[in-house]
Order: structure tokens, then sequence, then C-alpha cells
DNA sequence: CAAGCACTACGACAAATGTCGTAAAAAAAA
DNA sequence: TTTTTTTTACGACATTTGTCGTAGTGCTTG
């Protein structure tokens, strides 16, 4: 099983799979933009705890701390969605997908683009 | 927002969902019968957190403590997938079910009715 | 009725999470 | 080279979660 971050640590994961390697101090703006506000202190301990469980590496360069990720960003979303899928949707990725858009309307876009992954697909 | 339960909450709601209402026993087999490994005080402080945070009822017949769900399955569901929908897959379910599925195989039932169902959607 | 069982209530604990404050160290500015 | 500003390290604290143990209640049955 890779790793299964909790949801501050998801989001710090998030930002370095955008922009690594990156400072504390840009992984901090870049959430703060995301709306969510919280405070430098808290990015870096989060940070460092990724950094203990092994899922960030850290890099010295030039009196700069750099931190990358460690872990993949698709198995560890893999990870999450398919446990969604079983614990909460028996198992049907469908039932899933479903209650998510029940939400909001299905993007037009979106199907289109559903309509060729699942034609490929069946395809095979 | 509806609730937000946590793993073992979701899986005694999941147990009510199906066989409500339902005593502390019963559930407590259910689980043992899923596989997972927990004892009866476990199952039932947990029922009992549950009905302190309001989404649970417990009604007192006859001696016996049945307990049913007052959070809407569909509700919460909607919240769970929407929630990884947006956190993790940038709002695109379909990222989402691709990750999902990217573990086993697509089944092929699961992508017949998925095909009807993105029918239905396009036609509309 | 009394002893035994089954349930429930209560509270305890450890680990995980989210959040900071403050101190120490390093870099930049004066 | 002091002083200021920025960064980083540490450690603290409150909550939430998951898990039980134990004690109390009440129903069941000999």
């Amino acid at each position: 099983m890779s790793f299964q971050p909790s949801e501050a640590e998801l989001e710090i994961l998030q930002v370095l799979w955008a922009i690594e390697p990156a400072s504390v101090r840009s992984i901090h703006e870049r959430i703060l933009e995301s709306g969510k506000d919280v405070g430098y202190t808290t990015v870096l301990k989060q940070i460092q705890r990724l950094t203990e469980k092994g899922a960030l590496d850290k890099d010295v360069v030039d009196g700069v701390h750099l931190y990358r990720s460690l872990v993949n960003e698709k198995d560890v979303k893999q990870d999450l969605a398919g446990k969604v899928m079983r614990t909460a949707f028996g198992g049907s990725a469908l039932q899933m997908m479903m209650h998510a858009l029940g939400q909001e309307k299905p993007d037009a876009a979106e199907l289109e683009e559903l309509k060729k992954w699942l034609d490929q697909q069946m395809k095979k």
C-alpha cells in the first residue's frame, strides 16, 4: 500500500506535485491562495511530519530548504479513490461518480471526455 | 453540509442503512461478518457517539435498544464523493473514477452500465 | 426470589491530526 | 558588525478517532 495522507497532508502533497521542489514559504503561499487560511508554522509542521514519515525529501541547496515528494501521485490518488469506492460505494466506480456528480450538473466537456475514455475501454 | 462520518462511523451507518432499525448486537455481528474484527463495546461506543452527535436515534422498545440513522444516505455519500473529487481530483469526477478503476480492470458490466448512464446524460 | 447473562453506560488511553507559540539559527539590511 | 527579518526547529495543546475494560442494570431462568 502506498501512502495514505490525511487531509492537510494531501493538500501539501498536491502543491508539491504541482511545483516541486518547493520551499515551505512557497507551499504556504499556495495554500493561502487556494483559500485555506492557515499559519506558516502549521504548514511547516505538517511538512516536517511528512518528511519524518518518509513521504517527503528535503534538499538544502544554497541555504534554502527545498522539499519534494517521494510518494507517487498516481498511487496515492488511486488508493484514495479506490478506498472510497470500496468502503462507501460497494466497489462501484459508477456509483461513486454518480454521487459525486449528483451535486452539480455534469459538465458537458467532462461527459465528452468520459465518453471517449469509455469507448476506449470497451474496445479493448 | 450534512454529516461527515469518520471511517468507523461510516461503517456503522452503512449497516444501519441496510438493516435499520437495529440493535447494537446485530450491528456488531454485521461488522464482524464483513471481516473487520472489533469488540462489542467498541461498536457500542461508536454508536453512542454517533447518537450524541445527532446522527442516530435510539428507540427503547420492549427493553431492547434499537437504533436508526437520522442522516440521509445519499447526502452523506454525495458529500463524501464530492469532497474527494474536489480535494484530490480538481473537481473532475472522471479523473476520480479513472483512478478508482485504475486499480483493477474495469468490469464489463460496470462499463455497460456506465455507458447507459452516459447516453442518458448526453441526451438531455 | 436469587444467580447468571446480556446489554448498556461510563470513563480511560493511546495514537493521529490540526494548530500554534516561541526559541534558535540563518540571511539580509543598515 | 549590529540589527532586523526570515526561516526552521521544537515542543505544546486541544480534538478526534479507535479501542477497550469495568461496573451497573435489568431481564431470564432455575
